[in-house]
DNA sequence: TCCCAGGCTTGGT
DNA sequence: ACCAAGCATGGG
């Protein structure tokens, strides 16, 4: 992977080659990260996408030449943010596709070949914890719609490079908010109990705990603490939130999938160091045989 | 109208 | 320990 530092009309961007197993699209789509969407594309780009994630924000496109991408801001925020965001200091697909071959897994094999592009993103825990709190029993869509509602009523409206957004809301711009109009269902009481303003302490003192959990386990149980998180949000909260690559979520699809593919069983241990990343091909090759249609995030 | 969506809590065995 | 109902809301 190299870096190029260069400026066009609305100032600094970096342009990134050789990046392999990079996919916007994918990414998008796979239902990590509610918060990136598609813009329109121009000559010589073949995908552009707004990303947003706590109070930044950039656009990157995926150029017309094979493993070059542009991301639209300075080599600091590019190192600082996206690098970290995207995950980009490691590549599981040549782990996961060696082994898939191994353990003469085609559908693993299939799956890597077809969705090859994700990467597991590192979305930091407060945005985890709020998105995968809304994703329990709702579809992508409308828990796209409530974070974006949500952005809008306790976030900043910021403006990168002529692209308006909103800032994710912070900490305490969520304790003792209310959680009425955004979407939320049944989800809203939850939300209302975690952010009372009684318990503003309490919340604080929890989630430093979460985030300072010596190991997987432990960071899983001190989540499921909470009500509105079980077993499937806290595993997504393990993986996408602290980086915990062992973790492995299982939603309905996954159940079905696990069901139909593996008669009922699949072990994660041959996969142990990076069991998310085979989950979410997994997930994402499944999908994409068995959905008819379907919105992206 | 019924069923499903990146499930969880609660209350029954 | 496992199992089922109920849970808001929107879309097919």
């Amino acid at each position: 992977m190299r870096l190029y530092k260069l400026k066009d009309d609305d100032g600094e961007i970096v342009v990134v080659a050789g990046l392999q197993h990079f996919s916007l699209k994918q990414i998008a789509d796979s239902g990590q990260c509610f918060r990136m969407t598609a813009l329109p594309v121009s000559d010589g780009i073949k995908e552009s996408y707004s990303v947003c994630w706590g109070e930044h924000h950039v656009r990157v496109d995926a150029t017309d030449t094979p493993e070059q991408f542009v991301f639209h801001c300075t080599e600091d925020e590019f190192r600082q943010t996206w690098y970290r965001y995207f995950c980009l200091d490691y590549d599981w697909y040549p782990l996961v596709q060696s082994g898939a071959v191994a353990n003469t897994d085609t559908f693993l094999t299939n799956a890597i070949q077809y969705g090859g592009g994700i990467r597991i993103l590192n979305q930091g825990l407060w945005e985890t914890l709020i998105c995968f709190m809304i994703s329990q029993n709702n579809n992508i869509k409308r828990i796209a719609k409530s974070v974006d509602l949500l952005c809008q009523k306790y976030g900043t409206r910021k403006c990168d490079r002529g692209i308006e957004y909103y800032t994710f809301p912070s900490p305490p711009a969520l304790i003792g908010a209310d959680f009425s109009n955004l979407g939320l269902g049944y989800r809203e009481a939850y939300f209302n109990e975690l952010f009372l303003p009684n318990h503003a302490s309490d919340f604080a003192n929890w989630f430093i705990k979460v985030h300072t959990a010596d190991s997987y386990e432990t960071a899983k149980k001190l989540l499921m603490m909470t009500k509105g998180i079980g077993n499937k949000v806290a595993d997504c909260i393990c993986l996408y939130g602290l980086q915990h690559f062992e973790a492995y979520p299982i939603d309905t699809w996954m159940k079905k999938l696990i069901d139909d593919i593996y008669s009922g069983h699949f072990d994660t241990t041959p996969y142990a160091s990076c069991a998310g990343y085979v989950q979410q091909l997994q997930f994402y090759y499944y999908r994409s045989l068995k959905k008819t249609k379907q919105g992206g995030c």
